[in-house]
DNA sequence: TGTACATCAGTGAACGCGCGTTCACTGATGTAC
DNA sequence: TGTACATCAGTGAACGCGCGTTCACTGATGTAC
């Protein structure tokens, strides 16, 4: 199918095709123009929908933020009321996400390349943190700064489980493969049996 | 004073040069031209010594590991025999570390720009993991393979540490300065608190 | 319904950039006798 | 001790690369009348 001169929506093209690159290439490799190429629009086609690419970047991350806290959310949901059993079933769906996607995952955490004050992506943020604490520190916990002492507990769970996605995927605790996933996921509750968190009154 | 044809040492001076450029602009913006210019040599002048960027880079992030395995080391044995005690000093010093060199540090986890079968690289890498373990599961615990389901504490610890220095870093617990390495420094021993370490037998 | 025109999305050639690497070279050092 | 020569560390100009971006443009769409 011969595409007319106007594309229809190229924004939407460009991310699903800048998507591609980042997860073939890589965070480190991934350009502009091999997204251009991707999509099958000349290089400075992307100008009229995004600045540069710190800005398609950014939309990027936001959009992965905003999958994960989906997951995390289906997640707990799924898992039923018993508050350990949530907890293991968003580290495990954190887990999976970043193993599924890991250039994505990657993308995240580069903050030097993205946006950091873009709201969307603040916002996307913000909302995957309180899925985890909302499990953590209970649903009715009350609202308070991150900085917070009593954040502790959360901190703590997504540190386990963070800090354990990127060893798994910077090779760390072994290389490749299934064979690795599978050790990742039995690995990860045990780790968090090991992880007080306070009862709620 | 005025350089010679030969300089001398240049390979250690390329790798002072490198950690100095690698501190200022980052994993990202390396680069062999910069570290070059930086040592007043010609950008050709390295090959002599280092068969390619990744080559370099490989040794900066094992002289990283060998800093961090001293430190590590250091850090428990000035903290005396009892293990909580240790366990929070060697998180201390972990954290110190990512904080004092985050260019360095993030460098230590970029596989993709290391040649990860490099020997010494290896070396020092499980030297470091073995302090750590040596404090967790106690000096006098059999050695066993980083996959067997009794290193679950020790991963655990040090996915606390590595998931909450990463996430310091990147900005994602607050930003910037002085005041969020004090608050990160005062929250970590909270965290490792809630972490259960098995006694030994 | 038909024509004129403004709007604006996408083109494609060109520019300048810094990069890693090549190549024939130069000049200092060290060894043989 | 002095000379000849091999070795090899460092030079600097040049190459090719892919990148992001620019610019004058073209062609489709939508609106006014």
């Amino acid at each position: 199918m011969k595409r007319s001169y106007h594309h229809g929506d190229l924004r939407k093209a460009l991310i699903d095709g800048a998507l591609e690159v980042l997860a073939e290439k890589g965070v480190d490799a991934f350009s502009l123009r091999e997204t251009a190429r991707r999509v099958g629009v000349s290089p400075a086609a992307y100008k009229h929908h995004f600045a540069d690419t710190r800005a398609l970047l950014t939309e990027l991350a936001a959009l992965a933020f905003t999958r994960l806290a989906n997951q995390l959310e289906q997640a707990s949901a799924a898992a039923g009321r018993e508050r350990r059993g949530c907890l293991k079933a968003q580290a495990a769906a954190y887990l999976d996400f970043a193993l599924a996607e890991p250039a994505l995952f990657d993308l995240m955490w580069r903050t030097p390349l993205l946006d950091v004050s873009d709201p969307t992506l603040v916002a996307e943020k913000t909302r995957a943190f309180e899925c985890l604490d909302r499990v953590v520190r209970g649903p009715s916990a009350p609202r308070i700064s991150p900085d917070d002492p009593a954040m502790a507990p959360t901190i703590t769970c997504w540190s386990v489980v963070h800090g354990f996605a990127r060893l798994v995927l910077d090779g760390t605790l072994g290389h490749d493969g299934d064979a690795r996933t599978r050790a990742a996921s039995r690995l990860l509750p045990v780790m968090l049996d090991l992880v007080t968190i306070p009862d709620d009154a």
